[in-house]
DNA sequence: GGGGAGTGTAAAATTTTTGTAAAAATGTTT
DNA sequence: AAACATTTTTACAAAAATTTTACACTCCCC
């Protein structure tokens, strides 16, 4: 078997646990990394801790209904849910798409339809890039976006492509705190997710060009055991 | 006296009569509509055609024993189950709660007390429906789940990895009460369910940093021998 | 009052994670 | 092919987080 962090998150919350071991060797497999959850309130822990690319979920949870599950899931996170439903659930599924859910396979189902489906929200989430805001300030810098420069006070600090990159990642989601996967995975690509002392290089290389004092940063942070994060005014 | 079908609905399940009673009649006071079961049996079958809202049970049935019947309705239902309990039954009360029983009191307790519990469950019964806020406040603390960040005052505080999820457990069951092991189960693994001292260091890394007066917390509350409780507001 | 179980806090010891420099490899331009 | 810029690899010091250890405190029961 190959690396585990090489790959995709996949976080399964399933309640039947022989259904949840099918499908975990059924993805593992399939090198895609998983973690399971059985009831509703675990998976909101797992999903919020372990930072998933794709969720899979079985609607008729014991103890919350899987719908209140992806309302609160979509109330901060967009990655692509999967739903799970019986044929006798038809209305549920339909609140299940309403509440945010982004496809669902009614059981029974083949493996070779879940890993596709799971395949095309991956590489649609990649695929989702843009940006609105021409200028972005923080501190002493200046980036715009259009002529791909950045300055400091009008002086025009030089990025080497990969530098530049990764601030582009850091500003799309300014504020937010971006594991060390998902850093590597839009920088280098789901096969480099492993190599964190890329990060630690380039984060050195950022603060160089752009902190003030790069040894006490005030806006390239770090979360350590988490990942980076970039902090705007 | 008229009863309204608009109020909640309590199910007692209790073998002593006089309790019975006396409890049926403190809550009708108050308006609150009661059902009574006097086995366990009878309870289970009450809870699933009253469907109730909030369930009484005293630990100490005669026919099976209480902790079953929670782990029974907790296999298809989440509605929040205070359980009663004598001082001698101190180990049964935990089984409960690592059953899922959502809060306890041991006899004997004030009637005051009781209405304030299930006032309580009921209300966080109620929001947990519309629960959908992807920001959480308590006292000067909000926590953003997207940005997982907390702050407080506005001011940035900086959690460590396992005080990160430490918080995000008790958030999740907020007004419930944790036992030592199941915080330590959702944190640490299944392997750490012996570690309470982790426990008492991490929550008090918490009242550090979350609450007014670390020493006399008022969000963060132990229950002592049980486990913890996260008081929201 | 004394003793014990359960709890809170501080600080040392240990492990894990991170920062930095610099050498080696790769690729690009002239 | 040489000079240059960039990326990757390597190595080690520094910082942070976790775990261990120690001890004081409180409440309750005897």
């Amino acid at each position: 078997m190959t690396l585990p962090e090489d790959c995709p998150h996949i976080l399964i919350i399933e309640d039947e646990k022989p259904i949840g071991r099918f499908l975990t060797t059924a993805l593992q497999a399939e090198h895609l990394r998983v973690f399971t959850a059985e009831t509703g309130r675990q998976g909101l822990i797992e999903a919020s801790t372990r930072q998933p690319d794709l969720l899979i979920i079985d609607l008729g949870l014991p103890d919350c209904e899987g719908i209140d599950v992806i309302r609160e899931i979509r109330a901060w996170s967009n990655i692509p849910i999967l739903v799970l439903s019986a044929r006798t659930q038809e209305q549920e599924k339909v609140q299940a798409l309403n509440a945010g859910a982004d496809d669902y396979l009614t059981k029974p189902f083949g493996v070779a339809e879940l890993l596709a489906r799971i395949r095309a929200h991956l590489r649609r989430q990649q695929a989702a890039v843009t940006l609105t805001e021409p200028e972005i300030h923080f501190g002493e810098i200046k980036v715009d976006l259009a002529l791909r420069s950045v300055t400091r006070h009008g002086q025009v600090v030089h990025l080497t492509p990969i530098e530049y990159r990764l601030l582009l990642v850091l500003i799309r989601y300014a504020g937010k705190v971006l594991t060390h996967r998902q850093l590597l995975t839009a920088v280098w690509g789901p096969n480099y997710s492993d190599r964190s002392h890329y990060l630690r290089i380039y984060m050195g290389h950022l603060r160089q060009k752009l902190e003030q004092n790069p040894a006490q940063p005030c806006h390239l942070l770090t979360e350590t055991g988490v990942g980076y994060r970039l902090i705007l005014e």
